[in-house]
DNA sequence: ATTTTAGTTCTCAAATTACAGAACTAAAAA
DNA sequence: TTTTTAGTTCTGTAATTTGAGAACTAAAAT
């Protein structure tokens, strides 16, 4: 009988949840930080209480914090009479940080198009398929700027 | 007064592609072949041609076209009484590739759930971003499948 | 049967990344 | 003024990634 405590579940979660983050392009200490604040209860934790939950350096978890500040998807509290900081998910943050990525790959675009005018016309199927390709990308970028919009539009107050 | 021939304006936009393409998460040497793929004339390039013009190591060309064939974002032709094989872009496969991209990122979704499940209910308004981050991605992936049924429908045939 | 050729696989070195640990700093507390 | 503390920065190293070069392979050409 393999008993599971509810410890051992949240740190399970944390890891997953970092093995997910990487695959999004943060660190695996980054993305257990992520993970952790994500699972925290209360939501704010303090630069000690992260490093001492996962049990990383104090300079793994400042490069870290600093990261995810930069990117916008943590913000931190402080209270009066406490020089510690409290560390959190900023949740509206992390939404834009998705919108962005959602939008992104802008910059192969022009490069494509570069490419076009650079190419003979000997091979115009090619030329087509590339057009198209560029096509593509302009109707899906339109498409999602109008989704996030009629998102927006529908929880905005 | 610099001169800049087309040589060389080719191989700056190959470096262009293929730093874009690192970022897209290929390597250098994948993205630079991919991107003399994308500018070649005609489109189909050997093995040889391609290890040749880039200046590669035959060992890292073979694993990047392999690569690149794996993913379905090249492809190549045979001719007959020729042993050579003539790789260039698969548009379909390169679109594929983007559609998933687009529509990816799934796998986090359910993790942020079982977080959700796992949390009290003494921070409800933590909670609630977190169910709205979930809403929105459910929404966004939903209005993004619909945006590509839209376009698949209007260049079918 | 021998040689060529198109491409693969193996081995290794260089570059990069991720992080621990220790030394440090600046502000606050004592 | 001295000490504590919250966090940073520096240094070194282990792990990983990338790609070159050489040795290899299997099929085709001779």
């Amino acid at each position: 009988m393999k008993k599971t405590t509810k410890e051992q579940n949240t740190k399970q979660l944390i890891e997953k949840i970092g093995v997910q983050s990487e695959k999004a392009g943060l660190t695996p200490a980054v993305g257990r930080i992520f993970a952790y604040l994500m699972i925290a209860d209360p939501p704010e934790k303090s630069f000690e209480e992260i490093y001492q939950y996962l049990q990383m350096s104090k300079s793994a978890v400042s490069n870290g914090l600093n990261a995810l500040l930069q990117h916008g998807l943590i913000d931190y509290i402080t209270h009066t009479g406490d020089r510690k900081r409290y560390f959190h998910i900023n949740t509206k943050g992390w939404m834009e940080q998705t919108k962005k990525q959602i939008e992104g790959q802008e910059q192969l675009q022009p490069l494509i198009k570069e490419v076009l005018k650079s190419r003979s016309n000997k091979y115009p199927e090619f030329n087509k398929a590339l057009e198209e390709i560029i096509a593509f990308h302009d109707f899906i970028r339109e498409e999602i700027k109008n989704a996030i919009k009629k998102w927006e539009k529908k929880h905005k107050k």
